[in-house]
DNA sequence: CTGTTAGCGCCTTCAG
DNA sequence: CTGAAGGCGCTAACAG
């Protein structure tokens, strides 16, 4: 078995109460008996129930984060960034991070209600956030704290935004620079709240630089490389193709890049392509894909923060406004 | 506050005790009696408290997985697959899955310290491991159940190994009949297992293939596509430059492909690189990437499954063999 | 500065 | 079939 207080205790012959606090750091503890105290639950490697210091706290001194319902979109290196980041942050507060994967809507949901029902964590990190999430309204009603990159609805929760609308101002004029005229997008899901933002900072930069969108040229995947790769096929088997494709996101963009390869064209000057995020091999496809950044595990490290803040009742500043960088790549030409 | 089981039990005028046996469904409560208990608990949103049952159980129900160490490598589409696969599986046995991310090597060492000694995890599942991996003799002296991807040393534990003896000869021999002959390998860190395994197997199957391998065309990275574009630019200015590059995972082949576009040269005619995951981006590289693939999320899984068997103190059969699937795509030409 | 005491919420003997 | 009692390991009053 493995040590208990009750064991450092009885072999330094001191009460359970002095060991608990001498190892917690409050200042009413002799240092000598600290000193000897920590000395002694090392050399036994004692370290406190998490469960029963759980359960006297009545905290989890644990947060959530779920991966969104849709398996194949799970071959992200999106996530292992953001998730990596969680850890980090909440590994540095001592804070442990809880991780499950939903398989569809109905497991996410009742992973979502055993977490918080259960005390498990005491507040989640959501993602991927949907038009009228439904999540939102659940944690809200049952007060579990969240933050979360992206924001909809009109609750009112700690937050950080992206604002990509001088971004895609600055990645249109960039494109249009280069030559390209007839502009495409290849979004996401249509309920998900990244798509709709993308998408409309994308319409305010066209009508920004006055040029005309068609909106045959508005089309939708999955975030996944193949969805990526079959919307562009399609694009460019319309008459008057595109030659500018703007994507919602990274993946997307690097099926984009190997359909406008298999027809051939020669991408940066007979066409152009961006995505957006950033990921690591966006600067090792051919040719390297020119995107707007954000940076992903600092995102996750400070949406911990703003989420320990909240459980510890702080006042936090919300929404955090973070602005997407522009990389100028090969595959927009310049 | 959140009802407790004294609540539940309280309103139907019934002991806790009841109300415990009949949600946890054991068989001596009356039918009737364990359907109002169901009903009434459902409704009031009642779910066990965590930390309560884990206390008494002397259990976690809760399995954990830690980031391995090296930030940079987080950007890889491989952890998310996995992490999904353990989230998933754990999920389906209503057992947690908790997660943290390394900096280095001490905060590596500190997390699984605490989480041995805490009691936090029943057990872990491992990764990219390393030759003598402190993590084996630790859990194992812990007497922490364990799994983990690839095997190393001489203790015995569950695990999933890859048997990459037989695809390396198959890809090989591929490569050489689509007229490539001078081969190198760019792999990872010199005592991770996985480049150790992997690049036996090259090496075997070049004895097998009677392929005269020159050992100055046996460079390592660190995983990334970045160090597999920097690898592959030094291999290139050699003075005999390669024509076939192998490399450890597909991350590094990105960067290889990067840098023999860069060189002009014409992949899958001029020069063949290949991977090693089958990550899904393979697909959609440019050429289209010629991998090993191995069924991450899978195996997870069946780590998870083995992790809670072996926790129960069932028998587990060890270690599974897991035979790369060779993906033929243009990156090799053929 | 240190010890005593009283639970946190749950499960599990052991009696009825 | 159901209830009463005890305690998992820890921390936070409250005394000394």
């Amino acid at each position: 078995m493995r040590p208990t207080i009750r064991d450092v205790a009885k072999k330094l012959n001191l009460s359970i109460t002095t060991v608990s606090r001498a190892l917690d750091g409050y200042d009413d503890v002799a240092e000598p008996t600290r000193e000897m105290v920590v000395k002694a639950a090392r050399q036994m490697g004692y370290s406190p129930n998490r469960a029963a210091r759980q359960l006297r706290r009545q905290k989890a001194e644990t947060i959530g984060f779920i991966l969104p319902a849709g398996a194949q979109r799970f071959a992200e290196a999106f996530f292992t960034e953001f998730i990596a980041g969680l850890g980090h942050e909440s590994a540095l507060h001592n804070y442990d991070l809880l991780v499950s994967a939903a398989d569809d809507g109905k497991s996410e949901r009742s992973l979502y209600e055993r977490w918080a029902n259960g005390g498990k964590v005491d507040g989640l990190v959501l993602n991927r956030l949907r038009i009228r999430d439904w999540r939102i309204k659940f944690l809200a009603d049952q007060r579990i704290p969240f933050t979360s990159l992206s924001h909809t609805g009109s609750v009112n929760f700690p937050c950080i935004r992206i604002d990509g609308a001088e971004g895609y101002i600055e990645l249109i004029d960039h494109v249009c620079r280069s030559g390209f005229r007839r502009f495409a997008f290849v979004g996401g899901p249509a309920n998900l709240v990244n798509h709709v933002e993308r998408l409309g900072w994308f319409r305010q930069a066209m009508r920004h630089h006055k040029i005309v969108l068609d909106e045959e040229m508005i089309v939708s995947g999955d975030l996944s490389s193949s969805s990526g790769y079959q919307a562009a096929i399609e694009l460019l088997s319309l008459p008057d193709p595109p030659d500018a494709v703007m994507c919602v996101n990274d993946e997307t963009a690097f099926g984009v890049l190997h359909a406008a390869h298999n027809r051939g064209l020669e991408i940066g000057r007979q066409i152009a392509v961006a995505g957006f995020e950033g990921v690591q091999d966006a600067k090792h496809s051919e040719p390297p894909l020119t995107t707007l950044d954000i940076p992903v595990f600092d995102i996750a490290r400070q949406l911990v923060d703003m989420l320990l803040k909240t459980i510890n009742g702080e006042k936090v500043e919300s929404p955090v406004f973070v602005r997407p960088n522009l990389l100028r790549r090969p595959s927009t030409g310049g």
